[in-house]
DNA sequence: GTGGATGAG
DNA sequence: CATTCTCATCCAC
């Protein structure tokens, strides 16, 4: 609306609001590649162990980290590195994305709304406002020590307990002083809450429990970040890396801009290498006023920042033309406004609700032996082999068999050698989705270029690939023939040097490819349920599930029974051969007459299993590392950061409900304290956070809802036996009392339910 | 709708 | 720097 009266937002370095309405958790599985291939072969877990891919290390484990190896290196350098590694080939997806999915669905069982977004294989976004919420309403203000958080609504039994004067994991605090907690009194009944810390805390609290239900269940360890939108999350969470959790405990947006500000550009997610090159060319090129706040060091290091959010000339609109290059209206709305919103750790993308069926599936292959892919028939049977792992992702992404009881069963994933004639009973076959476009593409082998282009052609998907009838090799000869090859030619004229290429690609040619890329796009939804509205479909009835068929209620003994029965499928387990044999290590140490075959299950029996508590040094006592305060005897000075570890007085008193055979439930931070030390972050503001003279103009333009009464809510102790009526609400449609923090979420539902 | 660019793990 | 093997989004055409 400000575009209506005039040039207000033109120039001006206005910050964006500061919002704390949401809690979003970003959970990140550690090393997740070696992980899977160390849960398959348990034996490898304190041996360094790398998954190649091609000529490269896609990642590797702690252990050989802690030997100098590092992801994303050359195969060389890491055996120079360390030449004990163990290598594992991980270029086949296959069991990472299986193992991607069980976690995945895990954590999207205790989701209230559906709002649980995979980044990758092995990160997920995931928005708990309103079961926070729910659970800041119903919190024991007379003794937060014994606190439950409940996991399901109407369910009141399930959940944990936990102690709400202090947060989970570590806490990241960038603020002033000591980091605020909540006025209690000695008896530990609450005065005086804030409200956001306190949603925060509790958040703190469900991550944990998650990373230990995975842990437990699925046999992951992860991280997890805490904050008020994704971004903030994600960054956060990367503080404490290998098995731990962080939130970022930012109460006000300077706590933001504090926590934002010394990051190089490139860490903010969102902003990639092509962004990062306009920016610094913009901020270098024209230097800010000597003595400003962006001037002090635009020193050889990567750029802030705040190098760019302090520039004089950086503005949201002049971002947006930085951006753009050539023109486009002057319109905001584009990348510009959010690229500012960024600067200061301001993210409104919402957590996106589980989609039942991805935007694209594609398989693809890299050929750089030899000069890449030469000739028609070195062309032809690569294509080939990538349609008939293309066609097998189909079938086990987009299929699910229905026998005629009528029960969905999900069709087994690919690999499983695609026969289905072998099994005389017909099963009928639905399809989740019809893609309907089949593209190519490809990149030439040319070491010279230094662009990673990629040229690609694109046709209708002819509809005969979803027959169940053909086998899979003819059906692949098939889309070959009609379809793929006739999109190479004319992909072909592009990719190869001018000189050669023109030539009749009838013998040698110049052909030279060097990457080739199948997919399909464009899913349709299948005839029998029209694909739309299934958003809303999807959320209520992912909240039906969670409370009534007991997704959420298994277990640690029925998700191993899980996890065996899956890595019984004979995929799972030919995979698991496979990666076996490709192990070079020394041969004293293979694992000889055990078939393993149960992997998993044998990983449950190892010794430094990390299910097995306690774990590798079990006289350590478990010490949280997570203070919600700080201790009153530590130095009040602390210029430079210090960290502590403590817990308070008391014992931790953190008490699992739903098993209790973990001896140590604090036992994720405990065994962190070993490998890194504690690293509870309170960040003292360095000078150059603070409001300087440079930056006041912008600190004075903002609204800081400091002391903002709808932030903190007074809870006096005297009225507290009839207070559900202060806190509450009786819902008017489902006449139940709703606690006041739940309240927005509450109504979500009811307008989501009410679509239908 | 298509194809390229960009950014993510 | 990209390198692997993907996946999603944005935008000119």
């Amino acid at each position: 609306m400000a575009a209506f009266f005039g040039p207000t937002t033109d120039n001006s370095k206005k910050p964006p609001r500061f919002r704390d309405d949401r809690i979003i958790l970003h959970f990140d599985l550690d090393c997740f590649y070696a992980q899977v291939v160390e849960n398959r072969n348990p034996h490898l877990k304190h041996q360094p162990l790398g998954i190649r891919q091609k000529g490269l290390l896609a990642t590797c484990n702690y252990v050989a980290r802690a030997r100098g190896v590092s992801k994303l290196m050359s195969l060389p350098e890491a055996r120079r590195a360390c030449p004990e590694l163990i290598l594992v080939d991980g270029e086949d997806l296959t069991p990472f994305r299986q193992a991607s999915k069980r976690v995945y669905t895990l954590l999207r069982a205790h989701s209230w709304n559906d709002r649980v977004e995979r980044l990758g294989l092995d990160e997920v976004f995931m928005d708990v406002t309103d079961v926070v919420g729910w659970n800041v309403g119903v919190l024991n203000r007379f003794d937060l020590r014994r606190s439950w958080f409940c996991l399901e609504r109407g369910e009141p039994e399930r959940g944990f307990s936990f102690d709400a004067r202090e947060f989970a994991g570590c806490v990241h605090y960038h603020g002033e002083g000591e980091p605020p907690g909540d006025e209690v009194d000695e008896e530990g009944v609450v005065k005086k809450v804030d409200t956001l810390r306190m949603r925060l805390l509790v958040a703190s609290h469900l991550a944990r429990y998650l990373r230990e239900k995975i842990e437990k269940e699925e046999g992951y360890t992860s991280s997890c970040g805490i904050s008020t939108n994704k971004v903030l999350a994600k960054l956060v969470g990367g503080k404490n890396k290998p098995r731990n959790q962080t939130t970022l405990l930012a109460l006000r947006q300077d706590h933001v801009l504090s926590f934002m500000d010394p990051l190089p550009l490139h860490k903010v997610p969102g902003i990639g290498g092509r962004i990062v090159s306009v920016l610094e060319n913009a901020v270098r090129s024209h230097p800010p006023n000597p003595g400003s706040a962006s001037f002090r060091e635009s020193g050889p290091g990567p750029i802030t920042v705040s190098q760019v959010r302090t520039h004089p000339s950086i503005t949201p609109s002049s971002l947006e033309r930085l951006l753009q290059g050539t023109s486009t209206s002057t319109f905001e709305r584009g990348l510009g406004p959010k690229l500012w919103a960024l600067l200061h750790g301001a993210d409104t993308s919402e957590v996106k609700p589980a989609r039942d069926v991805p935007v694209q599936i594609g398989v693809e292959d890299t050929y750089h032996a030899r000069g890449g892919l030469q000739t028609q028939e070195q062309a032809r049977r690569a294509i080939v082999e990538l349609t008939v792992s293309l066609l097998r992702r189909i079938r086990g992404d987009l299929c699910v068999e229905e026998p005629s009881s009528g029960r969905v069963l999900s069709v087994g994933g690919g690999s499983g050698s695609g026969s289905d004639s072998s099994s005389g009973k017909k099963a009928k076959v639905r399809w989740l989705a019809r893609p309907r476009t089949i593209r190519l593409s490809s990149r030439a082998n040319d070491s010279s270029a230094p662009y990673t282009q990629r040229v690609s052609r694109s046709a209708p998907l002819p509809s005969f690939v979803f027959s169940t009838d053909i086998p899979v090799q003819q059906m692949a000869e098939r889309l070959v023939n009609e379809t793929l090859w006739p999109l190479l030619m004319k992909i072909l004229p592009q990719i190869a040097p001018s000189e050669k290429s023109r030539l009749p690609p009838h013998e040698t040619g110049g052909w030279n490819i060097g990457l080739i890329n199948i997919a399909v796009t464009n899913m349709n939804g299948d005839g029998t349920t029209s694909g739309r509205n299934q958003t809303i479909q999807n959320s209520f009835s992912s909240w039906r599930m969670g409370r009534s068929t007991g997704g959420v209620a298994s277990s640690a003994k029925e998700g191993q029974e899980k996890r065996e029965a899956d890595t019984a499928s004979d995929e799972t387990c030919l995979q698991a051969q496979k990666n076996e044999d490709e192990i070079r290590g020394q041969e004293g140490s293979k694992p000889e007459s055990t078939p393993n075959l149960g992997l998993v299950s044998e990983a449950r029996l190892e010794p430094h299993s990390p299910l097995q508590r306690p774990s590798p040094n079990p006289e350590k006592p478990a010490i949280p590392q997570i203070l919600g305060k700080r201790p009153a005897s530590s130095s009040s000075s602390s210029s430079s950061s210090s960290s502590s570890s403590s817990s308070s007085s008391s014992s931790p008193l953190f008490q699992e409900r739903l098993d209790s055979s973990n001896p140590k439930p604090n036992d994720i931070t405990a065994k962190h304290d070993e490998n890194n030390p504690p690293t509870t972050m309170f960040t003292a503001p360095s000078a150059h956070t603070l409001p300087s003279e440079d930056t006041h103009e912008v600190y004075q333009s903002w609204d800081i809802n400091e002391d903002n009464p709808a932030d903190t809510l007074d809870y006096l102790t005297e009225n507290h036996d009839d207070d559900r009526d202060e806190d509450s609400y009786l819902c008017p449609l489902c006449n139940q009392h709703i606690p006041f923090f739940a309240a927005t979420a509450h109504n979500r539902f009811h307008e989501t339910a009410d679509e239908d």
